[in-house]
DNA sequence: ATCCTTGGGTACGATTTCGAACAGTGGGCG
DNA sequence: CGCCCACTGTTCGAAATCGTACCCAAGGAT
């Protein structure tokens, strides 16, 4: 494989590197590709690589006796695999990919390696972290006290602001198992945001037409996860297309 | 002050370091008290110190325009300030203390130096942050899924865990705060986990009378956070008493 | 063109929680 | 000793969500 330029690098932690922690990295990455509904880790099992997403998004899920349910949500703005970069190779959670996707990944070892050598490649990093422990509060947040009307609203913006196009290609089913609720359920919020046209829906797929009144009717079950984003890192999570 | 033994100390992260990496930050550790409801940093402020509490419990909880709620819990089994291990010096979250109590307190500037010196010291917090993040994560997982008096348990249960007394002196409206309810529902809530003979409920206090029972009640909401910090860390966080 | 699987729409009673009052009451304090 | 107030108990209608079941429709497969 050709050498990997930075420059064509689309995931933002990547990117950000300096040219001297890029080339601390740059030996061991390798590009994957990755399908809907595979599994980049599962629960309890070591995990071997941490992965950089360029394109598509990854769902970190609980994995209980009663079911699954999404924690939080990666894409080209961060990374997969937070266990990893915190020294422990395994953890009760499973990542599963939500939308297909391109990205690239790096072993345990090299990037723990990378990570000891580097005080600036850790620095990032673990900025990284801070925002997605954020992340999870605000899930935790939504969860305690917003209807499922305003929580799917928030599901779609935190899609949105990880994919390219408007349209998303899910299910009703797939969004209940997200949110944590009844399918059913799903199907009525989606009604009632499809009838005040902030999206359309179809069989399979969910096309966002107005995001700022999406913004609205999440409110602040939407926004500091992704404020805190881009505090931290001086750059949106949503990038501009 | 008279030299700090690192013997004598009760913090559960500070008594795991190597004899080398506690004598790096002890001479920058010093010793504190606090008072309930005191705030050991509040959102978007500047973190002055990491504490690591030896009594008591601190709450970490997410502020918002429509109130305050808890996203996570630490007392000696951790540490507060995750956003100072993980190089950022703000949050969006505020520490609250729940429990009066004892704490060592090191500061910002002093424990980043420990820690870009020591990897072994680094490797040990930020360990501890990853089993922050599951327990944010099942704080998720509770809200989504489980009713008042099965999050009431478990908020019982992880009290129940920091503290040396089966008593806690906590009121209800404290209780509906930490738990993102009304208050009403607390008190029924209550009455239910007190007609099952499991807790004995007073003014200002919940006594915990049968403990096995209690995690029977909680079910799922409770324990896989607990599993996982002595998984890690190869101790429970309830400590034997 | 037809089948059949998957996804979406609907219904309905049961249950939980909300929201908003208002009424007791324990115990510290003057 | 009695007042006062924070804390607890209770009520009630409204709303949201659950659990479960059944039917319909789309669209790929044969």
């Amino acid at each position: 494989m050709a050498q990997l330029q930075q420059s064509s690098v689309r995931n933002r932690l990547l990117a950000s590197l300096s040219r001297d922690d890029f080339a601390l990295v740059q030996p061991h990455i390798e590009a994957v590709t990755f399908e809907v509904r595979e599994h980049l880790f599962r629960a309890e099992q070591t995990i071997t690589h941490v992965t950089f997403p360029e394109y598509g998004i990854a769902s970190i899920v609980a994995d209980t006796e009663e079911g699954r349910f999404e924690v939080g949500m990666v894409g080209s703005e961060g990374l997969v695999g937070t266990a990893v970069v915190l020294g422990v190779d395994r953890t009760p959670h499973t990542c599963m990919v939500q939308a297909a996707g391109e990205a690239f990944r790096i072993g345990v070892a090299e990037l723990q390696a990378a990570m000891d050598h580097s005080a600036t490649l850790r620095a990032l990093l673990l900025r990284f972290v801070h925002t997605f422990i954020v992340q999870v509060s605000q899930t935790a947040y939504a969860n305690a006290g917003y209807s499922i009307e305003e929580r799917l609203a928030r599901w779609l913006l935190m899609t949105h602001d990880r994919l390219e196009k408007d349209d998303m290609p899910v299910t009703h089913e797939f969004m209940s198992v997200m949110l944590g609720t009844r399918r059913p359920g799903v199907t009525l919020a989606v009604q009632m945001l499809e009838g005040t046209g902030v999206i359309r829906a179809t069989r399979g797929h969910v096309t966002v037409r107005d995001r700022e009144k999406l913004e609205q009717i999440a409110g602040q079950a939407y926004g500091f996860a992704e404020k805190e984003y881009s505090n931290v890192f001086q750059f949106p999570i949503k990038r501009d297309r």
